[in-house]
DNA sequence: CATGAATGAGAGTTCATTCAT
DNA sequence: AATGAATGAACTCTCATTCAT
């Protein structure tokens, strides 16, 4: 009925992820955490070696979860409208689904060269995926393309965040609209 | 010789933007803001209420300075393309005289509502003089793709922001391709 | 119409005995006292060294004033009654007229000597003024008589700064009473 | 051998009670009551929330000490006269033995209105004390009797308090003298 | 005489981290 | 492995005092 030493990890993460998301790194406590994940204080230490430390793992898990989500859901699609539906969708939906725990999205560890890589490799691990739907419609300069998507969707997760009335239906809208436009360009 | 009450505001000022921008807002401590602008500690309070304070007065100059900047250049713009152009250009040109002070771009104060309010006019703010731009050329759902065409640019600035080989030709690239992409769609 | 040096000498008084009574010596900053007196805040060191000097002039003024007066109404008096009576009176109608100051008696300089030695010749003036009715009456030990009659009307002080509804007659009923159990005990 | 948790809370309130009685509320810094305490400073915040806290909570373990040792003493006493007696010296003793730490009677937190509160408190349930004996023998306006009596005592503290030469042998005789008179007045 | 901008020492409080149990 | 009491470095902000004008 205990919990085993890898349950105990990924508790302390969950909780680390519900309060920094929710309140931002310098505001959650480690303390909180712990009270959070129902342990002590000291067994946080047992796990991470740092509170800079939990928080990058806890980052790495969730980028992790949505590079795994999104290539998974690659995988069955066939057309390339279909993939850039999904790439959409999966960004946006994330989003969406997080749209409660704002904070983690402006809030990092601006001076720890390690998280920043943490940060830049999962861009660029995003970015490359989206390359490769690129490529495999032998678009040319993909890379470019493929940033320029992403910009996109990023942007839209704006409206998301920052709008309390924000629906399913405004969603899809918006990942209709980005795919068309980027595939054919504002209509005049 | 001596400053005057406003110079010092705003040498105040300059060094806080320099300091919050190169290492982020808690890493940055008032003493240092205070020595780096040559003036005592306590001084900083005479003209800030307190760091929070300095630090959105700090944030809202900056905006003011970008959207400034972008409509001055906008009214001596005259075709579509062109003015596209202008804002591709100003928006990177931005972040590229600025790729030394990484941190601001990703910390704010998340948990102040006045912080946050300043931040969210002010991504209204410029979404709207682009969107009158859209308005201005007839296209339709003007506001969807004033926020996609910022949104590419938005994730070039990551480009520019992690890249140091990063030049001046790099950046009129993606100007010149981020207005051909949202013009006309991805070629295939 | 301008002031002369004494005046406003005064004037810094008045608003230092008004703020300090009010709200405490540490609670009260010098800007606040300046501001309250309608000068800068470097006048006030022109009539006083330090906020310290500034308090112990205050409570000088202060004991002066309530022992001068005491001392010329016991002239015009007659019967050892009479002269305890207006002892009594002028006590309590002191505190009464300061009931809404009541800070000022429980805060002090109690760290500095010379205040303390201010405080101590206060009492022991009053004392003796006492004392000396006493001693015109041939009572022996007349001093223990002196501080066990000034000990009641002081005890009495209290009913006055914390009864909100402490009236004149109130007041007058308590002078009574506490002449008439000097002069006779307690009434058994 | 190591403190208990009850104990070190205790140590700290001993540390407190000895510097704030003995220097001063303002004076006194919590860096000073940790060191004495032979704790850290971020201990006394794990016992109390605050320095006002902590100068509150020891000024009502003293409160409780002084009433719950004179209610000790008077339910073994028999006559009105020895009651009187008895309070007479448990005041006066009181103060005697505190008679170095003569600071803790003139300073207080008076702006905060909780610590008015507890001061208010203690001054009545003494009055009330008092009034009780008053009453036991059948005499009028008991409480104003009471206060009388408890003011006269209050006012010889002064002289344990300012009299360096101050010995046991005159207190006992100010006890006397103050039951005495209180009961037959003063004699002339 | 008068001003008030500037100073900077100093204090209370927080909280990540440690370590004896 | 787990605890949580104890630590103490570090930081923001205050305010009496000074002094150039």
């Amino acid at each position: 009925m205990t919990s085993t030493s890898e349950q105990k990890h990924d508790i302390i993460l969950d909780s680390a992820f519900y309060l920094f998301s929710t309140k931002g790194f310098y505001e959650t406590k480690i303390a909180e955490i712990a009270e959070h994940a129902g342990v002590a204080k000291g067994t946080v230490y047992l796990y991470f070696s740092s509170k800079e430390e939990l928080f990058k793992e806890m980052t790495r898990r969730n980028f992790d979860e949505f590079l795994d989500g999104l290539s998974n859901e690659l995988t069955r699609s066939s057309s390339f409208a279909e993939k850039l539906n999904k790439i959409a969708d999966h960004h946006l939906s994330y989003f969406y689904n997080m749209r409660n725990h704002t904070r983690i999205f402006f809030q990092g560890l601006n001076n720890d060269p390690e998280f920043m890589e943490v940060m830049f490799h999962h861009i660029e691990n995003y970015v490359n995926l989206v390359t490769n739907v690129m490529e495999s419609e032998s678009i040319n300069e993909s890379k470019l393309h493929a940033k320029a998507f992403v910009g996109m969707l990023e942007n839209y997760k704006m409206d998301i965040l920052f709008t309390k009335s924000f629906t399913k239906d405004h969603l899809n809208q918006r990942v209709d609209f980005a795919v068309k436009l980027f595939m054919n360009g504002c209509k005049r």
